[in-house]
DNA sequence: CGCAGGTTTGAGGTAGATCAATGTCAGTGG
DNA sequence: CCACTGACATTGATCTACCTCAAACCTGCG
């Protein structure tokens, strides 16, 4: 009985998937085992070093991804170079628009990372027969909305300084979220990157940083790995009480 | 036979609802007439001045709600009083955030509106035994995901001129969806929300109005009331080529 | 007429951009 | 082991787009 129980949920599942990491988190989560199959023939495991496109701005979609390890940048770029980016993704969030052919924005491998791309036709077609699954994207969506819209307040009213806070809060609760210590972490993204997620300049980012630095509300060690002392303070900083 | 195929589309559906002007666009075209009747028996209309609040950020949500006329703004307050406009919403759009309780954000008229209210609780079963609803749903949020990300590299990027001509840009092509000619308007929000939108003051806003004005990419009467000669120079000025 | 809310205009200040130089560090090759 | 390179980051000096503060200007309305 005790194992027979235990095979509804193990048996039959794909090997592949068997030992994916984003097995339980991302949509994935939400298929039986024979949709789960299903999808599984369709699907490639892929490794992405840093910089790798995963998809190009009015390109046509032709694959959804997971993201099994690493994280991933949303970027939109207007025609004289200028360039924004629009979001970031963790582990083991979904990348893809459904319902649409061409892709408004870029996604771009921050970090080494590793995806399970799985081709359009097939989601599409399961999403029609497994309302769950449906469910679960239309909540990711409503989690990009929201983090989205509390950028905006980010992008449109606070000062340099607020901005960079509010960027290291939010890669301290993002990148690690299964850490209980979420004070102390690499940076997923380089200087640049960062200026274009905040709406600033490299110059403008490495002041503050120092400025942070020097006023002891982090540490930094090698450029890239950073300490917060006091996550509440830094709270303050970011504008966000 | 004629006559019959026509019943099919219109008994049964709810005296309130069969008036409605946001029957056929908004989340209620997803509904079957006994599905409709259910909604519409939780559903109040409801006539809103501009400035009423529909809710407020960090409410409770009791409610769901249709646009059938008008224009509401999504509002972020900071502790101190900064205010940002996250998003705009015209007829037929939902107003609402499924499978969260407590509203991120605040929605308020922009302009004398009318809306339709109807209680969390049903929509929410009604959700569960209709998968084309919340497929509805889901794309409504996709859609207002694409277009906070578009605002996000406005936001970020844009300066001011470029922000003014394409918050202009984006009321043409909104604000009355079925009208052919776009090229001339009411301006749904005054200059400290336009600023509050765009992430500017309104001092900048203005000054940007009359330059706007002086190199006849737009007329302007009454301050409110905008004529647009030629919407693709205006486009150019919003850095959208 | 006079007042109030919204808007425009002006003068001056400043946060952040721009331009340019310098610093750091991991490779790479002598 | 140490010079050389190239990518990235920091620091400094200057400039400017936008903000701030203040006054004037509508336009409806009691």
């Amino acid at each position: 009985m005790e194992i027979r129980r235990q095979d509804i949920h193990s048996s039959d599942v794909p090997v592949v998937c068997k030992a994916c990491e984003a097995r339980h988190g991302g949509v994935c989560a939400a298929l039986s085992p024979d949709q789960l199959l299903e999808l599984s023939k369709h699907s490639t495991r892929q490794r992405l070093e840093a910089g790798t496109e995963v998809i190009g701005q009015g390109e046509t979609v032709t694959n959804y991804s997971n993201i099994i390890r690493g994280v991933v940048k949303l970027t939109k770029v207007m025609a004289d170079g200028r360039q924004q980016i629009v979001g970031l993704q963790f582990a083991p969030d979904f990348i893809g628009r459904p319902f649409l052919t061409e892709s408004a924005i870029a996604a771009e491998a921050a970090t080494d990372s590793e995806i399970c791309n799985f081709s359009r036709g097939v989601l599409d077609r399961l999403v029609k027969n497994a309302p769950e699954l449906e469910h679960k994207l239309h909540r990711q969506a409503l989690k990009e909305l929201d983090e989205a819209r509390d950028w905006m307040l980010t992008l449109g009213r606070k000062s340099a300084q607020e901005k960079v806070a509010s960027f290291l809060y939010l890669i301290a609760t993002h990148i690690d979220p299964e850490s209980v210590d979420t004070s102390s972490f690499d940076l997923p993204l380089s200087r640049a990157d960062i200026a274009d997620f905040l709406g600033l300049t490299i110059e403008t980012v490495s002041r503050q940083f120092t400025k942070l630095r020097k006023e002891n509300v982090i540490h930094i060690e090698n450029n890239r790995h950073v300490t917060i002392p006091d996550m509440d303070r830094l709270m303050r900083y970011a504008g966000n009480d």
